[in-house]
DNA sequence: TTATTTGGTTTATATTGTAAACTACTTTAT
DNA sequence: ATAAAGTAGTTTACAATATAAACCAAATAA
């Protein structure tokens, strides 16, 4: 039997797990974009992205979009692995 | 698509989680099996059961087995429901 | 030109989690 | 009998996390 231990702590995080789902489903995305789809204020975003960068989960690029600065964040291949593990995890741990 | 607030707070969390996941396959036991299994400290197990409790996850009841304290917990009908739904939440969130 | 909006970051506060210390008693050893 | 060690927890204090509010820099609108 696995335990919990297994599910890594920076992705048993719901806004943080919301992040990286979609980035595993668009690979790159906007930081509005997730904004809008998570509804999360900027702020925790913004200190959430640059914890999953921290930890090699994702990289932020900055950028101009027209005028105006353009954060975009894309996930990593480590992030990627990251994900599927804690899936897997998780399955293994609530689906046995 | 069902987003990242479906997921109950309390239960995501990984040592409550581990807690609730033992009492849906046991329903009904003590702190030291508890404590054993997940390797959690007492004190750590101490407050989320409690916070469990008053979730109405759980039921703590205290008695004497020898003459040493025993705490006992047991899961009720709306924690086992709550279990499920996270459960569910998460798989139409995480396997789409 | 002043006000408002965009796209964020930083700082401060509230919440949560965890470890360490403590309580209360029991058993074992001296 | 009493000191030392063990059982079964609870409480307290500190660390980590999450969130909200304030702030910054520039652009656009009035």
């Amino acid at each position: 039997m696995s335990d919990f231990k297994d599910l890594d702590p920076l992705l048993h995080q719901r806004l943080r797990l919301a992040i990286m789902s979609l980035l595993m489903a668009n690979d790159k995305a906007e930081f509005n974009f997730i904004k809008q789809k998570t509804e999360a204020s900027a702020g925790n975003l913004s200190i959430q992205f640059r914890k999953l960068e921290e930890a090699g989960y994702l990289i932020i690029t900055k950028s101009f979009k027209g005028n105006y600065p353009l954060t975009e964040l894309a996930i990593t291949e480590s992030g990627r692995q990251a994900f599927s593990a804690y899936v897997d995890a998780l399955k293994a741990y609530l689906v046995p």
